[in-house]
DNA sequence: CGAGTTTGACCAGCGC
DNA sequence: GCGCTGGTCAAACTCG
């Protein structure tokens, strides 16, 4: 590309280049030689030169970036076209597909039904986050920036008060933490028969009197999922982000958790997404604006039903896929390496 | 010093 | 009844 050079500059230098106007050809002393002038043209054009070539790139890069805007709307409309159709296809195909867990009755066939269900899940929706709320099922993922948990997946037995979050977490990362909302205090840790990974005891610390205990512990089949069992219901209301934060920053070690999940899931936000740091809550049960809350006890709206609201949940996915898609794409190692690559490819080439 | 975490000990349910 | 296992307790420890 050209620079944008002056038209007066673009005259002298030609006149210079052909010699009808060069300084040496007068030797009038009234026109003496003026080497600085010289020069300081010279680096005019050569900077204007460099600021063309940026500009350029910069067009350029933003061409191809409106480009993969536009096929990463393409692929999320595509992936929402397919996820409606295999909802369509399992809700018409295999109504039994879907088991209700029995009600965990005693200790130790909690975790077993706990990660089956889990892997039943993992396996009917394949990449899909998930979120399985009675009879029905949603998905909801988020890629946080600050946090290496990414995805969340609920599993809510109605016939008790447990529940079961998964979460999507970095396996080196061994804290056990699931934030969601609540203030949870750790009060042991076990490693279990059929886990290597250590679980974790948390009861919740907001009230004195509050039931609600929590288990975290690793899935088996992917460490980087945590598996969270919430048991019981909070007997007072989620403290607010004001509360969680002043309570934790106002703690000595600043560890303690803050979370909640289906029977202990946090609602404080009238926003229909919330996420706390690591977590996103999703609940279909509202419409608009509202898509997002944590499913409560009391929110027993059949999540197949709001599939039927399309038009809501299209708008939704699809933005809130963008958002994933893109967030996902630039934290790939390789993706990156490749655009940097083509980059300075580009520069070198220049 | 105080609040939260760690971790070994203890308790209780379950299967044989 | 015994052993295994998960859940809980509490003293010791850690850290700001």
């Amino acid at each position: 590309m050209v620079g944008r050079v002056g038209r007066s500059d673009l005259g002298i230098l030609m006149g210079m280049i052909d010699g009808s106007e060069s300084p040496l050809k007068d030797h009038d002393p009234k026109k003496e030689f003026d080497q600085s002038n010289f020069t300081d043209l010279a680096l005019k054009l050569s900077t204007e030169q460099q600021v063309g070539d940026l500009v350029e790139k910069i067009n350029r890069v933003s061409v191809e970036n409106k480009k993969l805007s536009e096929m990463l709307t393409v692929m999320c409309e595509n992936y929402n076209a397919l996820q409606i159709r295999l909802i369509d296809l399992k809700r018409n195909n295999s109504p039994n597909n879907i088991k209700e867990a029995s009600p965990i009755s005693k200790k130790r066939k909690t975790d077993q039904s706990d990660e089956q269900s889990h892997n039943n899940i993992s396996s009917s929706n394949g990449e899909g986050d998930h979120y399985q709320h009675g009879n029905s099922e949603i998905s909801s993922s988020e890629e946080n920036a600050n946090n290496n948990k990414k995805q969340i997946r609920i599993r809510e037995d109605p016939n008790s008060k447990t529940s079961v979050m998964y979460v999507h977490s970095d396996p080196s990362d061994s804290r056990l933490i699931v934030k969601d909302g609540y203030l949870w205090r750790k009060y042991g840790q076990k490693v279990t028969r059929d886990n290597p990974s250590p679980r974790a005891y948390f009861k919740c610390s907001f009230a004195p009197s509050c039931p609600v205990k929590k288990k975290v512990q690793r899935s088996v089949k992917d460490q980087s999922v945590l598996v969270a069992t919430y048991e019981g219901e909070h007997n007072h209301p989620c403290p607010s982000e004001a509360d969680v934060d002043t309570s934790t920053m106002g703690s000595k070690r600043g560890a303690v958790q803050h979370g909640s999940s289906s029977g202990a899931m946090c609602n404080s936000s009238s926003s229909p997404i919330r996420s706390s740091g690591s977590t996103i809550i999703l609940d279909l049960t509202q419409n608009s604006a509202a898509l997002l809350k944590p499913p409560r006890p009391e929110v027993e709206t059949s999540l197949k039903n709001n599939y039927n609201n399309k038009n809501v949940k299209s708008a939704f996915l699809q933005h809130f896929l963008v958002e994933q898609m893109a967030s996902s794409l630039s934290k790939d190692p390789s993706f990156t390496a490749a655009l940097a690559a083509a980059i300075s490819g580009n520069f070198l080439q220049k």
